[in-house]
RNA sequence: GCGCCCAUCGUCUAUCGGUCAGGACACUAGGUUUUCAUCCUAGUAAGCCGGGUUCGACUCCCGGUGGGCGCGCCA
């Protein structure tokens, strides 16, 4: 008897994956890649997707860590079928299964010196070549010279990561292990163990690793490769869930944009490749954008509207308010930070760009018409019919093109030369403000 | 250093011996749009190198080169 509750191995047809998180603050990117792969397989498989916090680190292992592997799964709607499992509360089963080892001789006792700690167990490798297949990488074989006994049991009494690691994924009953590649080689020894504490070797596939746009592994100091920076910088869960899903694997016949039901529909380990995969902002940007103009009004309002608040000028605006503003602007926004260049719908008088105002104020033939169809836009009906009217007819006594006065109304009233039509969006502003912009614009820019 | 793995446009990829090597992002040039974004059209752009096997290789084999991973009483 190893100790190990076995019991949850029933059904050796039914799949079992995990997602085994070391809570340490931040999920990375890669981490939670292996996440999505884990989950598409189980939902692909009709099988189930299990969590387990791997929280012996107690230092790092603190609640805020684990919540945030909770957010972040929630966040991208990474639904786990049992209750986590915690792996510091399986402690003395570990430590059980390595005495059962030691009885049997799978495992001895060793004082290896160093700091003069005492005896720690060492696990006892077969002295044979060993071989497993993996489901993208192929059969990968290592010979026994390179297989070394290794450390199970610390001298101060903690299990170490293969052990605990082994025999939870056993408790567990995992069937399929779908980690990244930087497990290959530990591997072997987890093959080992699972031979030695008599329970069926579960499959395993290990995915390439994804590398920052050097081609090196992220670090640190290349930012945004955590989730929570994803989140921040206003990428849509649905969008970074598609990009990341193609990060290693394609459901080939050029598909790429796919639902959440066709990504499982489609996910099969052998399609994963093999090689490491650079991310894309821009590919990534391209997707959430179209995201975010597929999204329901109401539903991209809903996550517009707290950034919002957040900034200095939306936070008292009048709910209905924003809703207008987000409803227009919602097809041009690449990410819903976007929201935070909305600033003149929600000021008096907006910051005027140096460029816009030379470029469209500045020019001899502009104020006269200004000043023309301020007359002619307080004299009418605020709507969208007199308003082009206004424009239209203004144009044409000064002589301008069609649509030549556009952009000086557009710089006088925003500031800037890029926005949403014109005409909706001084509706929006409303009278006032847009008259009293337009007198503002005409005595600071176009005077003398 | 030793072991294992990998190698198609700048990037993500399709291709499972015979294709004008396809798609997407990015980029360039047009078009639509009052600006921007969107959208449409067109274009630039790839099989790391060298040997084999084969009637025929991006595809199979060997070598080289390059890159990744591993070699802890870390996880």
């Amino acid at each position: 008897m190893t100790g190990i509750d076995q019991s949850r191995r029933g059904d050796p047809m039914s799949v079992r994956v995990r997602f085994a998180p070391s809570p340490t603050g931040n999920v990375h990117i890669g981490n939670i890649r292996a996440a999505i792969f884990n989950w598409l397989f189980a939902r692909h498989a009709g099988g189930h997707f299990l969590l387990r916090i791997e929280d012996t680190d107690r230092e790092r292992s603190t609640p805020e860590a684990v919540q945030a592997v909770l957010d972040a799964l929630a966040w991208l709607d990474l639904n786990f079928d049992e209750p986590p499992l915690y792996q510091s509360t399986q402690k003395h089963i570990h430590l059980q299964a390595a005495e059962t080892l030691v009885e049997k001789g799978l495992a001895y006792k060793e004082d290896k010196g160093g700091k003069g700690q005492g005896e720690c167990i060492l696990f006892r490798m077969p002295g044979t070549d060993m071989a497993f297949h993996d489901e993208i990488k192929g059969d990968l074989r290592k010979e026994a010279k390179d297989l070394k006994d290794f450390v199970i049991v610390r001298s101060d009494g903690s299990p170490v990561f293969h052990l605990g690691n082994v025999v939870d994924d056993i408790t567990q009953g995992i069937t399929h292990i779908i980690r990244g590649d930087d497990h290959v080689e530990n591997t072997f020894r987890h093959v080992a163990l699972f031979q030695a504490l008599g329970a069926t070797v579960p499959h395993y596939a290990h995915l390439p690793m994804i590398v920052n746009a050097q081609g090196k592994p992220y670090s640190k100091r290349d930012g945004a490769a955590y989730i929570g920076d994803f989140r921040e910088k206003g990428f849509h869960p649905g969008a970074l869930f598609n990009y990341l899903s193609l990060l290693g694997w394609s459901p080939g016949e050029d598909r790429e944009k796919m639902t959440r039901a066709e990504a499982v529909e489609w996910f099969t380990l052998d399609r994963v490749k093999s090689g490491p995969a650079q991310m894309d902002l821009k590919k990534l940007t391209h997707l959430n954008q179209q995201y975010l103009t597929e999204m329901a009004p109401d539903a991209f309002f809903d996550i517009v509207a707290p950034i919002l608040k957040r900034t200095s000028w939306g936070g008292k605006a009048d709910p209905a308010y924003i809703r207008q503003v987000s409803a227009l602007m919602q097809s041009r926004a690449q990410t819903f930070s976007a929201a935070e260049t909305w600033k003149y719908f929600f000021v008096e008088f907006p910051d005027y760009d140096d460029n816009a105002v030379s470029m469209h104020l500045k020019k001899a033939a502009i104020p006269p018409l200004l000043s023309a169809l301020r007359s002619t836009v307080a004299a009418n009906d605020f709507n969208a019919a007199e308003l082009h009217r206004a424009v239209r007819g203004v144009e044409a006594s000064g002589g301008l093109a069609e649509g030549k006065l556009n952009q000086p109304l557009r710089v006088a009233l925003t500031g800037t030369t890029i926005g949403a039509g014109i005409f909706e969006t001084m509706l929006l502003l409303g009278r006032d403000r847009s008259l009293a912009r337009l007198d503002l614009a005409l005595n600071r820019f176009c005077a003398g």
